[in-house]
DNA sequence: GTGAAAGCGCTAACAT
DNA sequence: ATGTTAGCGCTTTCAC
């Protein structure tokens, strides 16, 4: 069952049909330079007309060395991790490397089951995008260092490398854009506290509430789905408690929270002003207008494999942190001058055939 | 370079420490059943006090058999394919199966590049969730059609298996749903000529639409991108040629008409209905509140992974051609009653602290 | 510059 | 029921 046919070329075939010894053959495919330009030609000719592909298993085997790398994240369903997963594999493949990318679902026991498994098939080395409370058992199970990179969320030992963005910076910018609007109530749906992303953002959010006396800050801690953006932004409502704006801990949150504001004919930003983090492709359509701190997603994803493949193929290794600026994006969800500015509603010109809507 | 620490654990030393062989330690770990239990608790104690963790990559080269399965998608980044990723990694989980995405872009030069790559890697078997123009690429490279389900879309030639949707019929029912509600000009953003599962649901619209006299059916050949839905409804509409619904191939293309509707303040289905195709999240989402053919993602991706395996262990092998019916989900891009239903300009009756608008 | 031979860690006959 | 041994396809000394 599962065996390959034994029809397999091997270096062995490709040897003798250029009538060379196998050494040679293998010195030809990685490209050694001890090698007679006649003999090479000839053994890239017997590699041509055999079709041979080397194969990685048995290199891997004596070599240690798989060019598998995997890519850990919370949830690939959410938006921004398949952006990033995309930057990811085409950087990897550029080196030749595979990404395989793993659901943890933020449970160490996931962690550890897809690192176990995936180390005996060889792995070479690790981008963790969802560190948590597995920080600790991912580090472990590896044994080294060199061979991780955490990006998206910061770890807490610092001597792992890691590419993040600057989430206190940019929640700091987001909280003034809307104090600056005049919102002064302001709630923030935070993240799980061992995101460490979360509590920067909540940090920055904090500070730059306290930097205006009369700033009024809501604060809950919540998960990075969109349910939770829903029950939370459900709970503010039906308390009543006059908030006029929300920042949720990311675009996926405050997707979640826009459903209810939808649900609720509340408009944006009038009601209530909403804005998320990530700077997703969904926020960025007008069908979401999402005002949204952006984290240039595909840089993030191209440095952590540069990096990666730098520290796979050092002996020396010093843990590198690299942070990133964000990016404020503004949209319709909060930019609006007071009056309403959610779309259908502020219909006014229309376009072909439309009936027109004239606000009260 | 690359070169993982001598020290690994190997099945000589749980040999040695168990005091038996190795190939008693081999026949441990794959659970044969002729091992005395006192022997078999002697090795798995020392598998355990070692962690010892066997090789695949060991096994691989004497097995054949990697447990490494390929799903290739044409773009990560439509929401569509993470969903099918999840259920396809979680189902090849449960049978101790890695999967690696790959994005193809619909290229075949991709194709053929990834596969090749993961050839040498020890593929195998490939679930490919957008065939094309790759197809006799797939299957040539491939070899052997036991090793390959399509998915999503169906291939041409049905000597492979594949595990698609009733997209012929999805089409049907969403178009006479458009034509029960009084569409007769109805437009058709269909996909390109390569993807059955676009040419399918084509032929169900066409089909829908000559069952009806009075009907108008506009039908455009594009990609399966956002951008291609933006640009058609973009000209439709310049062109005034006076539709009043429009279906998009998928629900990615159907966002980028919807961003064209918002812009040009067009309300939905009032001015315009819109229906997709997938029965993605964001579909049903209210802030998008997309008219789709549900297509069961879940479903497909835990068949084809339980074909894929059932294929992979036997050896005599019938292509199987499993179609799974459509599902309309209904919401508001269509199932307006003339009236404006886009949320907030049927805003009415508000919610807690809601300024209210007024319909003319 | 090229070849011969010893493994890499495991499985699967074949012995016992 | 357990041990012995010959590879799987490749890389890598070490000779020549």
């Amino acid at each position: 069952m599962g065996r390959r046919p034994s029809s397999r070329v091997t270096i062995v075939d490709v040897a003798s049909a250029a009538g060379v010894s196998v050494s040679t053959v293998s010195r030809v495919i990685r490209e050694h330079v001890d090698v007679r330009s006649v003999t090479r030609t000839k053994v890239q000719a017997a590699i041509e007309t055999l079709r041979y592909r080397p194969s990685s298993i048995a290199r891997a085997l004596v070599s240690g060395e798989t060019r598998l790398l995997a890519l850990l994240v919370s949830d690939i369903t959410n938006p921004f991790y398949p952006q990033l997963a995309k930057s990811i594999e085409q950087e990897a493949a550029k080196a030749g490397y595979t990404v395989v990318i793993c659901n943890t679902g933020d449970r160490i026991a996931e962690t550890q089951r897809h690192l176990t498994r995936l180390l005996g098939q060889g792995l070479d080395g690790v981008i963790h995008a969802a560190v948590g409370r597995d920080e600790a058992c991912v580090l472990s199970i590896l044994g080294d260092h060199r061979r991780v990179i955490f990006i998206n969320r910061p770890p807490v030992d610092d001597s792992v490398s890691c590419v993040v963005s600057d989430n206190f910076g940019g929640a700091v910018d987001l909280t003034r854009h809307l104090l600056s609007r005049g919102h002064r109530r302001i709630g923030f749906i935070g993240g799980p506290s061992f995101a460490r992303n979360a509590t920067d953002r909540l940090r920055g959010f904090k500070q730059a509430m306290s930097e205006v006396t009369d700033a009024v800050p809501f604060m809950v801690t919540a998960e990075f789905s969109k349910n939770s953006g829903t029950r939370v932004l459900k709970k503010w409502l039906d308390d009543d408690c006059g908030l006029t704006a929300v920042i949720a801990i990311n675009d996926q949150v405050a997707l979640g929270a826009m459903e209810v504001l939808i649900r609720r004919n509340l408009r944006m930003p009038a009601d209530v002003a909403l804005a998320g983090f990530d700077g997703t492709a969904i926020a960025a359509s007008p069908v979401m207008g999402l005002t949204s701190v952006d984290q240039h997603i595909d840089e993030i994803g191209r440095r952590a494999v540069l990096l990666l493949l730098k520290q796979l193929g050092s002996e020396r290794f010093v843990a590198t942190r690299q942070v990133l600026p964000t990016k404020l994006l503004l949209r319709h969800s909060t930019e609006g001058d007071g009056r309403p500015r959610t779309r259908p509603a502020r219909a006014k010109t229309g376009g072909a055939r439309a009936t027109r809507d004239v606000e009260p």
